[in-house]
DNA sequence: GTTCCGCATGAATCGATAG
DNA sequence: ACTATCGATTCATGCGGAA
């Protein structure tokens, strides 16, 4: 099957309104955050963020499937010394629109931008909204599994008596395990706390996130031949890395060259991937 | 000069009264979380957890000295597959009442409950929010600060298999700071990412957070003959950490049993304290 | 004294079943 | 329909006893 990347230069509000009603699979955005990057969105103060927002929700919810996920990436700004409200007043609006605030990750930034103030530390942190239209949503949890710790080589080793057995918890958390069943694994499932460096690479351009990020959540909640949306593209990792991943994408900035820049990187993308098959079909023959 | 202890045996919100004005220099303390400890709090409902909150808050605005910081240990729960909201609305009602919301740090939990679901992952963070009465408040940055060379030598021995595994860029080291940034210094400023672990041990009662965490704060935000509250003593933790560090304590709880235990405990401590000194005093001689 | 190793424990959440 | 209870699921840690 072929995959698609589509590529809308303009205002997401507007342009959203020419996408068809739940047809995407995963929304996954950082969108421009408040009296952030001026230059290039030209900033939205942080008391009107939340009207600013709710009307592009409020489209993402329309074309969001119902099995779909909606991703969003964002952290309040210091303003007068003390944290913004507006990512909590968001949350609040959105849930009225009709979302479900199903879960919040946490984005621990193990190489955050240095700095020193007298009344705060740095900021190594960022919000991971999860937000679905209904509780029940494709979630791929094994595609995302990690190693498990080196505690269960030791562990596992040599099985006790009660290990054999269901083992109840004896102060009546309700909790209980059987080790026994432990025995052929080798991976965990991961937490909601996800810990990547931000790339520092970056090529002149407000570079979101790191690839990492959004190939995680792709994997997660979307398989081969879905659908992707970032609403505020920018320099495109999500296009990118959902592109190399063969999901369909879909992209919008108001940004002309960031438009024009992304569609050659997911071109090339393309290019390589047809190389790569027609390698594979002549290996075959 | 003499280190004091008080515990009140009783309600928060009618003990919180006997306190003089502008007498407290740190809050931390970790309330019951909505629903959780029904044997002992008797459980507060989701919807009604900002309504039972916001007459103890508003006691703890008044004896908190303009200096002062209360840092407020809280996770909202899952209600039918979402996370619950009244976290991020008490923040907007204790703005109200005239709390600065300063912060939020994350307490990264490396030993999370275990479990799987169709829809979540385990959820391994959970809120230090921090708020203060004034955008100006006493901050000792260096008191927390990590000299590089017991960093290299403690902290990177004691990294967990699961950490260099999972993970090569040393995320568990102290408090999510990036060695490579600061090869070069003695010491390194922390960030808002807290790494500890809970302790889970059998002791019988139930550990609301280690030992570490009220340290951290307490070294961060006061210094010696301070007085540090809890009015959700539970275990003691805090006061019993507070005490051994010469600060002043308080502590609150409704559990006679939680009263009694951590008064034996702190007088532990001090009879611990006489006697080092007594026997320094002895060396000295 | 170290190091090794066994083991109970934990602010959980979902779905099914019962009242 | 709506709420209460119960069983099933699952990691990583620090303690304490043993080597």
């Amino acid at each position: 099957m072929e995959i698609t990347t589509q590529i809308f230069h303009g205002d997401s509000k507007e342009k959203l309104k020419l996408l068809a009603d739940n047809s995407v699979d995963l929304i996954i955005t950082s969108p421009p955050y408040a009296d952030q990057r001026k230059n290039t969105y030209g900033g939205i103060h942080p008391d009107r963020y939340v009207e600013w927002f709710l009307p592009i929700s409020e489209q993402l919810l329309r074309v969001l499937k119902p099995s779909g996920t909606f991703i969003l990436n964002i952290k309040e700004k210091v303003l007068g010394g003390e944290r913004s409200t507006y990512v909590i007043e968001l949350i609040l609006e959105m849930r009225k629109q009709g979302w479900l605030w199903t879960e919040e990750f946490i984005w621990h930034k193990k190489n955050c931008y240095p700095g020193k103030w007298p009344n705060r530390f740095r900021d190594a942190w960022e919000r991971l909204l999860q937000f679905n239209k209904n509780r029940k949503f494709n979630m791929y949890q094994e595609e995302v599994m990690v190693p498990m710790g080196e505690w269960a080589n030791t562990r596992l080793k040599n099985l006790s008596e009660t290990d054999k057995t269901r083992d109840n918890s004896k102060v009546g958390s309700g909790f209980g395990k059987n080790i026994s069943n432990w025995l052929t694994r080798d991976k965990a499932y991961p937490t909601n706390v996800l810990h990547l460096a931000t790339e520092c690479n970056n090529k002149n351009h407000s570079a979101a996130f790191p690839e990492d990020l959004p190939k995680w959540f792709i994997k997660l909640f979307t398989k081969e031949n879905d659908t992707v949306l970032d609403p505020f593209m920018g320099s495109g990792t999500t296009l990118i890395v959902a592109n190399r991943m063969l999901r369909n994408s879909i992209g919008i900035d108001i940004v002309a060259d960031y438009c024009d820049r992304v569609k050659k990187e997911t071109r090339a993308v393309e290019l390589y991937l047809c190389e790569t098959k027609a390698r594979y079909e002549k290996a075959d023959s």
